[in-house]
DNA sequence: GTTAGCACTCTCTTTCAGAGAGTGCTAAAA
DNA sequence: TTTTAGCACTCTCTGAAAGAGAGTGCTAAC
């Protein structure tokens, strides 16, 4: 595990380079003709010796070119790839189409999915911003035809939950207001806890109602309250090692069954920071499903009015850099809008 | 074309079920000895000529067994199948799951994508619930910091939108409170053109508000206006008619992209009625994304009130009996759901 | 420390033959 | 006229064998 020196450093990044583009095993003679190297492919063949040792290459059978191993895409992260930045022009682009969606958070989600699977070419999920400790801002009871009654709870930093309720007995609309009236007043700014305390102060309809506003604002907390957005599903079909039926169904799982999803995200990008993109590569050996895909993952918003989580699933062999900077910038994009919706 | 015999009609419906079961074409012998037929495979032979003359079978090449055509099948759904119906117990289970949901839509939607996944091992996708003509009922305006606005509109059917604003100066709540209950008062059960119409009757902030709220509601009445629920995509996966990239890739799409199933959506189901079911068969030379596909769709809801759509995705060597009775079934309860969230 | 040379290893593709499944036809039986 | 047995024929699938190709690892010279 000693440290690399600077050719083979070079040589490391170039193999990762080469096998992204070309799919296939980098073999020492391409390596120096395609690249112009200074030295020649037996130097090249000792020096990948070297990295195999290391256990940032392999072969995938004796007397084949080599092939990044996980740890090697992990080194090449975390040392060699520096600090990308998107294109500038890119980064106009993008920004120029969020500023045309307005202030529509349904379609920033959609449109921050579609520009991450486009950019890179792979799966992407987005959730929605919400409050990490939600408190509560505005009731409305509407009274539906008979018992049922629509109530819409607007928790601060616009989350926003609709419930239907079928009451014991018809409820008038007047009535209705004034209980909506009642628990707006006493209960703004307040956190679920805060407002459970206050029992006492409430006839027993007003607490079957703050009830239900208590259970819907803790549900809000969840890491996985809101809708989740997905795209560019068909991305990872694309890719030669999703060719395997079996590899890209648990793929796709991770996507789809929100449990995992749920257990994942909690387990990764919850616990850093908004802002830090985290890299997973190959399963890391926590998560099984994960064993044959990469996710760059990263929470935008801003700590203490909202966050939400988004992030590409796509290949081991992806083109992290571009990755990472799509998803660094899409993230700050979403955390101003976070932030816009917010506060002046 | 002429009509076919009892007999070819039996051998038509075996082969048909066989290939579903053993996805590989079926032959004379198999025929006879596995459905103990009282005839010979001579017969079975002939009347498989017959059957490949017709149109409904074919070979995949010459001296193999055989496999349904997409007309053979049309003519298996259209004629031979019956009117098949889920057994009493798994409705049973199934209304069972639906009534502990309670009358929370979105978990209703995610339910029913669910269960047409798992019944028809395939890929599922139900459209929430809206009303075809939009009609006023509630507006609430709250305001966030700064000049922001969160615009909360309630349409009949409980279809919620909300919108952030954001307005030329900074408007204190009380006259945004008197705004909305101007607009609730005069607009109350209102289609979009009627509000169009009372423009006169409102001062330069008012409209502006009110021009928002009738974009809305245009924009409700679109077929795709609401969330799209997906479930059961690593299903498709699994059928071997996918294991060819292309072929899955399509597939997906037709369930990813919306402008894909705006466009086949309100071509099928949305010229039907609600309750019918329609089977698609192969692209049905119209549509080129579902060539290796299948779809059984629905529309479910209350005509008048509000409707949604499901179906469910899946190869063309699909299971219809099994799979049009759950999807009929599953739209029968989102039926009553709509109902009951509207009248009582 | 670097490089040229070379034998060796392993996969991938192509070819070929044999097995197997199923057909279509013909002629006999019902 | 309809059904059936018999049989030659066709086509795919599987596995083995052979050859091409790419790339390595080692050795010895630079």
């Amino acid at each position: 595990m000693g440290n690399l020196t600077e050719r083979q450093k070079l040589i490391l990044a170039l193999v990762i380079r080469d096998y992204i583009e070309e799919t296939k095993p980098v073999g020492s003679v391409r390596l120096v003709k395609h690249y112009g190297l200074g030295f020649s492919s037996a130097t090249v063949r000792n020096e990948m010796m070297a990295l195999t040792e290391k256990g940032y290459l392999r072969q995938p059978y004796t007397s084949a070119g080599r092939v990044p191993t996980e740890e090697g895409y992990r080194y090449f992260v975390r040392q060699l790839m520096g600090n990308t930045d998107l294109p500038t022009m890119t980064k106009r682009t993008i920004a120029h189409q969020f500023h045309q969606a307005g202030l529509d958070v349904d379609q920033w989600m959609r449109l921050a999915a579609s520009v991450l699977a486009r950019h890179s070419q792979a799966a992407s999920l987005v959730t929605a911003p919400h409050a990490e400790t939600a408190r509560f801002k505005h009731i409305e009871l509407i009274g539906a035809q008979g018992r049922q009654v629509l109530m819409v709870l607007v928790l601060t930093g616009g989350d926003l939950r609709q419930q239907m309720l079928s009451l014991a007995e018809p409820i008038p609309q007047e009535r209705l207001s004034a209980v909506a009236a009642k628990i707006n007043l006493l209960c703004d700014g307040l956190d679920p806890d805060r407002i459970s305390s206050l029992s006492g102060q409430f006839d027993a309809l007003e607490l079957d109602i703050l009830k239900l506003v208590v259970d819907d604002m803790r549900h809000t907390q969840d890491v996985l309250g809101g809708e989740v957005y997905r795209d560019g599903i068909t991305h990872v079909l694309a890719e030669p090692e999703f060719a395997e039926v079996e590899v890209a169904r648990n793929a796709l799982r991770i996507l789809e069954e929100r449990s995992l999803l749920e257990d994942l995200l909690s387990r990764t990008v919850m616990t850093g920071n908004v802002g830090g993109v985290q890299v997973l590569i190959g399963g890391e050996g926590t998560w099984e499903e994960l064993r044959d895909c990469s996710m760059v993952l990263a929470r935008y918003g801003a700590p203490g009015l909202a966050t939400g989580t988004l992030g590409v699933l796509g290949p081991i062999r992806m083109a992290y850099g571009q990755t990472i900077s799509t998803v660094r910038y899409v993230a700050g994009l979403l955390s101003d809008l976070v932030v816009d919706l917010h506060a002046e």
